[in-house]
Parts: C-alpha cells; structure tokens; sequence
DNA sequence: AAAGAATATACCGCAATAGGTATATTGTTA
DNA sequence: TAACAATATACCTATTGCGGTATATTCTTT
C-alpha cells in the first residue's frame, strides 16, 4: 500500500473521525452515523472510500455491517494511526466523538441485536 | 492550524517528497529541481501550496528562495513529521531523493552562492 | 538601464472528490 | 412472499487539485 494514498484518506475531517472511532474497536455503519451526526449516504460513502483502498476491513452481520481495522495493518499505516490517535488526543471533537460512543455503548449495553437503536420511545402515528 | 490540512499536504507524491528532504534541513527550489528532477513549475507550485498553509517557512536569499520547515511546528506538525521520516526510511524514492542531496551538496561544497549549479561543463553552441 | 537568473503566478484543461437525491441491494421478519 | 431495516450504489453538481504553457516578478550583474 502506498503511503500517498494513506494520506488520501487521512485528508477528509469524516473520514478522520471515522479512522479514530475505529481505534477504539469495530463498529458498524448505525453507529457512525449517530456519533458523527452525518446522513446514511455520506457515511457509507466514507466507508466505501477506506475500504476499496485497504484501510478499514468490512463484514457483514445479518442487516449490519461491521467496520473495523485491519489484523495487521502495515508498517506506514500503524504509524500513522498512532500518530492520529496521538493528535487526537488533544482535539475537542475527536474527544467528544469517544465520549458519544461511550455513552452509545452503555446505553445499548445487551441490546446487541438491536445495534444502534436506542430503547425506542412509544411511536404513533401522526395526528 | 488543522490537522485535516496538514493531511491535504501530504496526500501528494511531490509534497511528501519535498518535506521530507526538508527534514534534512533548509534548502532552495534549485535543489528540489534537481534532486526530484521535476520541472521548475511543478516544484514551485507545491512549495507555494505549503507555504500558504504554513507547512513550510520561505526566505529569500538574493536571487534565491530557500524553504525551511517552521521553526517551531505545531504539536500535529511534528507528529506527523516524525511518522514520515519513519516510514520513509524504508521507502526506496525517499531514501535516493536523502542520497542524492548529499551528492549534490558535496559537489557544491563551498560553492555557495551559485547554489546548485553544478561545475559547468563547458558549454558549445549547437554543431 | 539592460540583460539575465531564479522563482512565482495566471490561465487552461482534465481528473478526482465531496455531498446531495433517488434508488438498488441484501438480509430479516411477519 | 411481502414488508421492512440497514446499507450500498448511481447519478448529478460544484469544487478542488494537478500539471502544463506562457508570462510576470524580483534580484543581480554588467
């Protein structure tokens, strides 16, 4: 893999942010979208990009997908995870990024087919 | 200075390149010319790409432009600048652009104010 | 002042990218 | 099998980036 390319994809903010979520463990695509407060579409599409050049590993589980790093990533692209995770560190939205998750987590703790779906509220129809 | 910028700066062959022969200390467009052999324009644009986003410092000297890493670079900065020369160091192109600045100094030895220019061999008319 | 050297910029065309809307795909559940 | 849920893809548009040619700028030297 060249190193170019992992700067290509380290050069977007969503995909930077994804990047760091995932070095906190796998994740599947709801979760992304409701820690990142981006639309489905966009998401995915970040996705699409890390996974066709070999940054993120993609698997299937039932109706969700579950993103996560690959096993063994090369020599450059650990680095350079290292590296964001060390940036990261000091910046404010990628913080708050993990806090999201945290709570995501905890909230969803057994929920596990469920996904991201949180207890849902009563729904009814519209008036 | 955002970290998503200093990524846009890296995800280009040429850029990395120039930074990284900057790691090696300060020096003038003739010399990324000659060491990357890649046309005067080409170099010129991408040191400007740098330098308007602060990657690099610019100073002239006479008829001469030297580029300089900043003095102080930011925490990202230099993060990111250390992951590079670590993953050049294994890197084929890297390592001959390291090589072939070395040769260029020594036969510039002393050579100081004609920068680059190499001994003239001498020069004829067309035949 | 004029010529020249080193470097920068303007402009152009093309390829790549980001984000959006609409729709397709794939698996699950009733 | 039909409806649904999660995700992916096609298509469109606007922007950006890269490389090239031609030209401008800024110093130096004569």
């Amino acid at each position: 893999m060249e190193l170019v390319q992992i700067y290509q994809c380290l050069c977007d903010r969503t995909r930077l942010r994804i990047l760091h979520l995932l070095t906190q463990g796998p994740l599947c695509v709801c979760h992304f979208q409701s820690v990142l407060r981006e639309p489905q579409v966009k998401v995915s599409k970040h996705l699409a990009y890390l996974r066709t050049r070999g940054l993120v590993h993609a698997e299937r589980r039932g109706n969700w997908m579950v993103y996560s790093l690959p096993a063994k990533p090369s020599r450059e692209l650990a680095a350079n995870l290292a590296c964001l995770q060390d940036c990261a560190a000091e910046d404010r939205t990628f913080r708050r990024d993990v806090e999201k998750l945290t709570v995501l987590r905890r909230d969803l703790d057994g929920d596990a087919p469920a996904c991201c779906a949180k207890p849902q509220p009563i729904k009814r129809k519209g008036p």
